[in-house]
DNA sequence: CGCTTTTGACCGGCGC
DNA sequence: GCGCCGGTCAAAAGCG
């Protein structure tokens, strides 16, 4: 695992505290962006002084962070490579897991519906042994799995998720620990392209969408498609390393990603930034902070994120 | 006519 | 070994 995934996510959170550590309030951020911004701050208050001191305070904290931070990855490092080392002594366990691979895998859905749509382990929480396991699990995988959670109509029906590919639909099942029916798409350049995509509606919010997506793209999204054919509101789903992290780049975004982030740059080729990002509707803006709001893995990892400079700062 | 969707049948993995 | 279940296949129907 590289550790610049980790270092995205916690950059892109923008909540960087640059001043007392035991003030960290969310107004305090807020004033942070502002006096980014060049806004807000009362100048008539404030001497030029004061505020080119307050600027160099706040570039000395921003580099010790970025110190701080790049310690936590060595740190995070040194410790996943000592995890790795004990489970290869300790082989029985991870095979134990991977033969119950179907197990574990419906049990995630369960989860997903229990704790609010959740799969796999952030990276951010991977400090436990379980969470250790899976991405060596994940590993045995070929597909790249992920998954995105896409808001529909509660009038909705259909099952369409656009994300700039075309799918062409192979089947659809009622699974047992879900009453909606799960539709099972190709991409439409298979065999050439091997992914797959499976919609199914959530059980606790039926208006809820989980697509989840196996495979790399190995050709690039046709120019403006409309997708597959439907109903359900567009959003764009890319490929984001490690769950719960957000990429600059890809705003719209609402992926977690099961596997393991080795494959960021893979993915950096997958995300193509589509053009009509500033065309974007206001309400598929909130609706996907309200996905990311309520995406626990992004609340672990910005819990993460906070807590881990608030420790180091103190 | 060609492509997509629907849907029942089939297959393979897993648990008991 | 058997049954359950998820995933896939493929023929038929639908659609533009």
């Amino acid at each position: 695992m590289d550790c610049s995934s980790y270092i995205n996510t916690s950059l892109d959170l923008n909540i960087i505290p640059y001043r007392n550590h035991e003030e960290v309030q969310k107004k305090e951020v807020e004033s942070n962006f502002f006096s980014l911004g060049m806004t807000k701050f009362s100048v008539k208050d404030e001497s030029i002084d004061e505020l080119e001191e307050e600027l160099k305070r706040v570039t000395a904290e921003n580099k010790k962070l970025v110190e701080m931070l790049s310690v936590v990855c060595e740190n995070y490092n040194t410790l996943r490579s000592h995890l790795m080392e004990y489970m290869k002594r300790n082989p029985e366990k991870e095979l134990s897991t991977s033969s119950k691979k179907r197990k574990s895998e419906s049990s995630n859905n369960n989860n997903s519906n229990l704790i609010g749509i959740n799969n796999g382990n952030s990276e951010s929480s991977s400090t436990d042994e379980e969470s250790c396991k899976k991405p060596r699990e994940e590993e045995n995988l070929k597909a790249k799995i992920s998954r995105a959670y896409v808001r529909t109509e509660a009038s909705d029906t259909g099952l369409i998720v656009k994300d700039g590919y075309h799918w062409r639909k192979y089947g659809q099942k009622v699974t047992r620990d879900n009453p909606c029916p799960r539709a099972y798409f190709k991409c439409s350049f298979a065999p050439s392209c091997p992914v797959k995509k499976k919609v199914q509606r959530s059980v606790d919010d039926q208006s809820m969408l989980v697509a989840t997506y196996e495979g790399e793209h190995n050709h690039p999204q046709p120019p403006h498609m409309e997708s597959t054919s439907g109903s359900a509101r567009s959003v764009s789903l890319n490929s984001v390393p490690t769950s719960a992290s957000l990429s600059s780049s890809a705003p719209k975004v609402v992926t977690l990603d099961l596997t393991n982030s080795k494959s960021s740059t893979k993915d950096s080729k997958i995300i193509e930034p589509k053009k009509e990002s500033p065309k974007v509707p206001k309400n598929l803006v909130e609706q996907m902070a309200t996905s990311l709001t309520t995406d626990p893995n992004f609340r672990a990892a910005l819990v993460a994120a906070i807590s881990g400079r608030l420790v180091h700062n103190n």
